[in-house]
DNA sequence: TACCGTATAGTCGGTTCCTACTATTAGGGA
DNA sequence: TCCCTAATAGTAGGAACCGACTATACGGTA
């Protein structure tokens, strides 16, 4: 599979708002904050004007007007390209057609978990489970007064529901492994080091861990 | 919440390496590679020599060493300072109790699913579920053969336990949203432009409808 | 009317990150 | 023995990315 010109996500936004008309950058930005796909996409101006570059280069956006209103800085107006329509509904088809690898910063904390000790870990587990089910309470209420309230079809905000899924899942997995830390069923071993190399400690004895 | 100095997780990996013993960067990557934790860091040979470079900078982690093996290129070996360890940890901790912002390829398509129409994005979320189910099954056996044979403690490969978790859902969640697409639960609205702006159609009624 | 906060619109400079490449050596097969 | 491949170890250049900043306009308020 050849590597795609362009990588960052943001531009595939782009590309989805100058489907329905033509846009200055500023105005891609709040729209899309205004429909809450900036949970989706990380919206940042700087990369914003250099993904827009992009795009232009690769000729799948272009410049159609350049307005001034009153004294405030000049705005350029871009509209999609055939080309730019195109490319867009293939990269949404190949981004979901094959899973590609993520690196999540708490993947990256979760393997180093050992590190902190249990008693340790299970807080910072616990401290992270309150964040996480109150984000998926916030989310909800934002489900709630947009698709629930019919105002807006449920397929202009699946994402958020995939989202929610998947926090779900990770608090979840977080409550247990708690459990399991805390009912000494995640066992702890202690590590050694020895000429041979690193030795730890087996789970043979059941009475718990030895803090 | 102060930024962090460095915020690659690869630099974490380091970090935990050099816990164990004195290392060059070489060696970190196959170490890596080796224990299978280049599922839940981005090994790069490139990004590896920046990070340690930072590292450095910062005073984590510090040479101790350059040798040279024959004629092959010199290789410094690293080591941590006590700075280092202090932030490992902190670092660990940080990232485990705060759950951040991360902006996963998929749910950028997920949000213009509507784009492709209910049969190509059905179709397309069949072959991701097909991906997902052969990475869950694969992975699945990397486990039996460590952890499940004892060669490995469980905690040492906890991580893969998340992702498994998490790649479980998604792949309950894209399984369950291909049956709604199938069974029209999941309504695609007919857009059109008008002068007003967007009306969308909605699942009950005929056409026309609010904004 | 002077001031302040917020919205509008975008620029700039530096760091980070990654791809592609170099160069050497060990090992194995023909 | 000689060649080929894989492993070893790292470098270099450029693209991507982001945070911090500039500058104007507008609305409320004290």
């Amino acid at each position: 599979m050849a590597k795609r010109k362009i990588s960052n996500t943001l531009a595939l936004a782009v590309l989805g708002l100058l489907q329905e008309q033509p846009m200055h950058p500023y105005e891609m930005a709040s729209t899309l904050r205004e429909r809450h796909k900036d949970g989706s996409f990380k919206v940042n101006s700087g990369s914003l004007y250099d993904t827009v570059e992009a795009l232009v280069r690769h000729g799948w956006i272009e410049p159609v007007e350049t307005a001034r209103d009153g004294r405030r800085p000049e705005r350029t107006v871009y509209a999609t390209t055939e080309l730019g329509q195109g490319e867009f509904v293939r990269w949404i088809d190949e981004l979901l057609r094959m899973p590609v690898a993520e690196y999540p910063k708490f993947m990256a904390a979760v393997s180093y978990l050992g590190a902190l000790g249990p008693d340790r870990a299970a807080e910072a587990l616990v401290e992270r489970a309150g964040h996480l089910a109150q984000r998926i309470e916030e989310t909800n209420t934002v489900l709630a007064d947009t698709v629930g309230s019919g105002k807006v079809p449920r397929l202009f905000m699946i994402e958020v529901e995939c989202a929610l899924h998947a926090w779900e899942a990770e608090l979840a997995w977080t409550r247990r492994t708690i459990a399991e830390i805390r009912d000494g069923s995640l066992f702890w071993p202690e590590v050694e080091q020895t000429e041979q190399g690193w030795t730890w400690s087996a789970p043979t004895d059941r009475k718990g861990s030895t803090r």
